[in-house]
DNA sequence: TATGAATGAGATTTCATTCAT
DNA sequence: AATGAATGAAATCTCATTCAT
């Protein structure tokens, strides 16, 4: 997916050159970042993986932040489409449960993700930005339509917002205990999951009976 | 609070005076990374903000890290303490809201905090850990108890743990994106606070009825 | 000899250039040591003297004393040569004076020399080691060579490694106290080498007639 | 010997404890250069040692190097009687050989010394210089006296001054080569004290029959 | 376009010495 | 005389970026 086609170098033209170099260079940068974070992420570094020298970064990147922001928008929009892919049919409260436990595949799948994801807001804010714009806008979204079929609680499009926050909250922070380990990241225990599940269709307190309208 | 006092500096004794010293070098290490962020925060500028010599600083800290890890435990126990006392004694659901908002008014107290707990993740990993042992053991007894007074649903004490990590996850994600302002730091809106009172009172979707039971 | 040729520097490809720059650092480093010891050598010291800047030298060197271990055993080698140049086919005797001799000429053509050696031991011990394996082994052979021609009292192999750091132990002492002076490097006077020639073949104390089977 | 001692420290009237804490802070620098070495013995670590302030050091030493200055040359002195006791009445070559066995038990006995001794030049060079006109002076006059009993080959002043350089110079380097281990001092071996006398009694190269009248 | 050596600012840390108490 | 906190200069090393080839 953010793999270099390693095939034949020879035969290629000059933009395809050009556009090779920049994928490795792509390529070497998530790898690095997701293995030892952005902190270490030297142009040094991420050049050496890649297989071309210094000066060629600058070839192609206008700077080192402006390739560590565009790792995390990137990745995000492969995330999208996976979970996208693995959300089915069913009733909303379902879907979300879907949406939660493919957020936590693709983690798996993509192991760099979960590192560039969270040291993403502090080494490129930009990248964050956007990746959050995008994640949330979409979500968003969804929330909206369930409410328009019905199958959402009472809420208005701003708290639904600040739903969407807590939403993605809820994901970074169980994503960072339960997922991290020694080497590699592990299957999110089922427990995580039914938590969720039980919090986003009942809440979490019972309600006195004299309050359950407000 | 963390704020040392500049009275009379005058008469006192050397053991005062060490303290006083030391306090200094944690109150501007507080300002400054609260301000520009751990990763700024050089020891030549903490020294600076302080008014202290470079080398005073290795008098009361092993080294830089030294001193970073202790800055959110510290301000992490001021927090606990605010946010116990402006708990009532009302129903669960209620005192849940009240630490909810008492969460908030404490960065606005402090509004140092909100930079020194997000970057602590990287910046103070010892640090970070600590303060999050504190909190989440907390913040499970608390659920313990309510779930003992019968008004929380049913969940494990598995689930619970989840729950703590997603209801530390909502702080932190809607503090960022609702208190931080171009100038210091804002109040939250209420729509939070009720999108927050809504979802932990009453779940997000409403579950299908033959789903009930599960 | 470990002067950098200040020939053309224009003109000079890339290899060239890095390899005269590497060469620039080192020269430097033989002038600054030499001149003022391995402690004074501070990497700051030696970027001035070579006028190429701080971080040039780490392209270059892994670190600084990476660069002060390699400066005893190069500068070790050029006296190995200048000295087997300078030693005849007359016996065995005449031709160790002649060593001898020539160790005091080489440090007069290369005065650092004397300074970089002797205080290696603590300031460049893997360099001072592999110099002195370098020596002390060339060393070894010429004796065996030597008692292989039945030029020598009786030694054992044993003994013989004694015997070379004897010599090569009054080589060391002998030019600190008699090449040193205030300026620059002085010629060994005749009596120090008459004394060491009268050493090595007629020992140092006559003998009691009983004694000389031992 | 270089040990304080540990008696009553009550009961000193104040000149006592005035030299009782100088001594002190003499032996804690004796015990910490002999193990790890002049570089490492800052005035915290050995006033750490010695039980006192870093303060106080300054009430007794005027700075760091004139005590470093003062080691050698006491500890030296302790050398010369031990020696001097050990040195019988036999003729002079086995004296000399008894000198030069006893050089080497001083060294068990006293571990600190060959440390303080093989680094002194460099970081005490003011305390080797008085230790070293100590030594040769006290040397060149054994020689003198050996000569006057016709027990030594025909040697002028100048050359014997030369000589004594010499035999100094075999005892620093067979000490560095044959003393040290990785944990204390061992025993020099025994062909390297008869690798001594045969040199010292027959020299090393036999001389080919025309030369002897040299 | 690719190269990689050169740059130099800036970071952390050490330590001999001073000095008020 | 003893204390020990304060000082600040200096040292090593890192790394994003530039630029001549």
């Amino acid at each position: 997916m953010t793999q270099a086609t390693s095939a034949k170098v020879t035969k290629l033209n000059r933009v395809e050159r050009n556009a090779w170099t920049k994928q490795k260079i792509f390529d070497a940068a998530t790898k690095v970042v997701g293995k030892y974070g952005y902190a270490e992420a030297s142009v040094a570094r991420i050049t050496e993986v890649a297989d071309v020298a210094q000066g060629t970064f600058y070839n192609h990147f206008e700077n080192r932040q402006e390739l560590l922001d565009q790792l995390l928008p990137k990745i995000g929009l492969d995330m999208v489409h996976f979970i996208r892919a693995r959300t089915g049919t069913a009733d909303e409260a379902r879907q979300e449960i879907e949406r939660f436990s493919a957020f936590f595949d693709f983690i798996r799948e993509v192991p760099e993700f979960l590192r560039i994801l969270n040291e993403a807001e502090f080494f490129a804010p930009a990248g964050y930005q956007k990746h959050f714009d995008n994640i949330s806008s979409a979500y968003l979204r969804i929330l909206q339509r369930a409410r328009a079929a019905g199958a959402t609680s009472t809420f208005s499009d701003e708290e639904f917002e600040a739903i969407v926050q807590v939403l993605m909250g809820a994901r970074g922070y169980l994503s960072r205990r339960y997922s991290y380990s020694e080497h590699g990241v592990t299957a999110v225990p089922d427990h995580v999951i039914s938590a969720y599940r039980k919090l986003v269709t009942h809440g979490l307190f019972n309600v006195p009976d004299e309050e359950t309208k407000s």
